[in-house]
DNA sequence: CGTGTTTGACCCGCGC
DNA sequence: GCGCGGGTCAAACACG
């Protein structure tokens, strides 16, 4: 409420746990939650060098910055929520156990290699599932993110 | 024209 | 080693 950002783009916002808002598939919520805590405690160090030549993998910076990985749920019709960042589509999958295919996002900036996820669930339509991984390094823009600010808030307490 | 989406191919880790 | 599941690339396309 005192920034204009949202809290779980903030770097040191530990690790919030999964909106426990499902009446169902309780013990996979678990298992997700468990990796989640799981990824955002080690680093995930990013080499996705083997388009060019894979003969090795360069392990040239080894920078312990960890990527952190932040997953909540929310109800709504749409998956997009406009955060007050500018997103570009960059993939689509279908996860096995669901309907719905996953959308991969990433914010569209310079040096700012923010990814999201979000991904629909196949019991509740309209519960969304929204994963963050990596901290924006510029400020967001201030258009909407103020209502949405609160829209997410409302939903995410319980 | 510039920017974002679509979509199949590709890559990679993992289990068998 | 091979298939599968998941993540990413990038060319083609759509839209203002």
């Amino acid at each position: 409420m005192e920034n204009h950002s949202l809290p779980f783009l903030h770097p040191s916002l530990p690790n919030h746990e999964i909106q426990t808002n499902s009446h169902g598939d309780e013990g996979k919520r678990k298992k997700l939650e468990a990796e989640y805590q799981c990824l955002g405690a080690k680093n995930i160090s990013e080499d996705r060098d083997g388009k060019v030549k894979s003969t090795g993998k360069k392990l040239e910076e080894h920078n312990e910055s960890r990527k952190q990985k932040f997953a909540f749920q929310t109800r709504s019709r749409v998956d997009i929520l406009d955060d007050g960042y500018r997103w570009r589509k960059y993939g689509q999958k279908t996860v096995k156990d669901s309907t719905f295919p996953r959308s991969y996002y990433r914010c569209t900036h310079k040096g700012c290699n923010v990814k999201k996820q979000i991904q629909r669930n196949s019991k509740d339509e309209e519960v969304v599932v929204t994963t963050y991984e990596g901290t924006h390094t510029h400020p967001a823009e201030e258009f909407a993110a103020h209502q949405n600010f609160e829209i997410i808030l409302r939903q995410m307490q319980p």
